[in-house]
DNA sequence: CTGAAACTTCAAGTGCACTTGAAGTCAAAC
DNA sequence: GTTTGACTTCAAGTGCACTTGAAGTTTCAG
């Protein structure tokens, strides 16, 4: 067998990706990624294609959606191979939300440590573990734990990609 | 109106926590909290379920599933109300899984950075975008990105909790 | 040329964490 | 005492990211 061959099959892609065949062919379902076909109609990708699914594996780690990867990736330019730039471009903005989520989970470890040694947790002062009551007190309204009070929505969607 | 009633309504309970009431009843039907009930079957929670709601959506937080945190929370001795020792037991076995998750992204972190100042991504040196082909030139097996080659299920266990 | 492994599509299923809607009951301010 | 808003249950729906299964086709080593 060639040792780099050019277009690679499902099953050689995702052995190479770690992405299994039935996730590739949901990406393509989405767009996320492309194929050729061969006469007999299967798919044969193009050795870029294991790049975009690092690109993508990657960004599923910094917590975006399937569907806004596909945004980001849509506006690399069409119709040629994206350069360097392009994929600085990329990684650039979505290290400002990988450093976001970084502070919000430190923040979060603070409030657990400041808590782990302040034996606050059986008075009604502690930050962490009794906003609520806390609250209650103050006459606020609606509480939130660890962060800015934003509406439903975008809170879930915030804790659902966390 | 009383200021800090013992016996919480859901909406109560809703408003104070900043969780619906629809999740409110959708947690007490996976057992992560209790209500007694009035002559006319409505729910009345104890203040401390606020503090147990808020420890949910802590373990939340840190990308565990209701079913773990139900399971974390189980082992909190029953009958008596928890004291400090008891969440500080919590606490701090999650936070071991909250330092590694900020590693895991820390390291992320560096790799992006790497990668925007090396200008690597039109070579076939880069170990960010290009792990699949450095794999493929290696002989090695089913290539991942940024971590310990886990089995698939785990791998995506741990890509669900980010 | 053949047989097995790898591929194809499409529909349906899975698991999580909820939300929504219908149809009805309860609590309490006036 | 009435009315209104908050509550009740239960079934079904939602969105995400896939996976599974059935039934059939292609590829390629021998």
């Amino acid at each position: 067998m060639p040792a780099l061959p050019n277009k690679l099959t499902i099953g050689e892609t995702a052995a190479r990706s770690g992405v299994r065949t039935s996730a590739l062919r949901y990406y393509e379902s989405l767009g996320l990624i492309t194929s050729e076909r061969t006469a007999g109609d299967q798919r044969r990708y193009a050795r870029e294609t294991l790049r975009r699914i690092a690109v993508i594996r990657a960004a599923q780690l910094l917590g975006l959606t399937l569907r806004e990867i596909r945004i980001a990736l849509n506006e690399l330019p069409r119709g040629r191979t994206p350069d360097r730039h392009d994929w600085q471009r990329l990684s650039q903005s979505w290290r400002g939300s990988l450093d976001q989520r970084i502070a919000d989970l430190q923040a979060l470890r603070d409030r657990l440590s400041g808590c782990i040694g302040c034996g606050c947790l059986s008075l009604e002062s502690c930050a962490l573990f009794n906003p609520a009551d806390q609250a209650a007190r103050a006459g606020a309204g609606a509480q939130y734990l660890f962060a800015e009070a934003p509406d439903p929505d975008e809170e879930r969607a915030s804790l659902r990609r966390r």
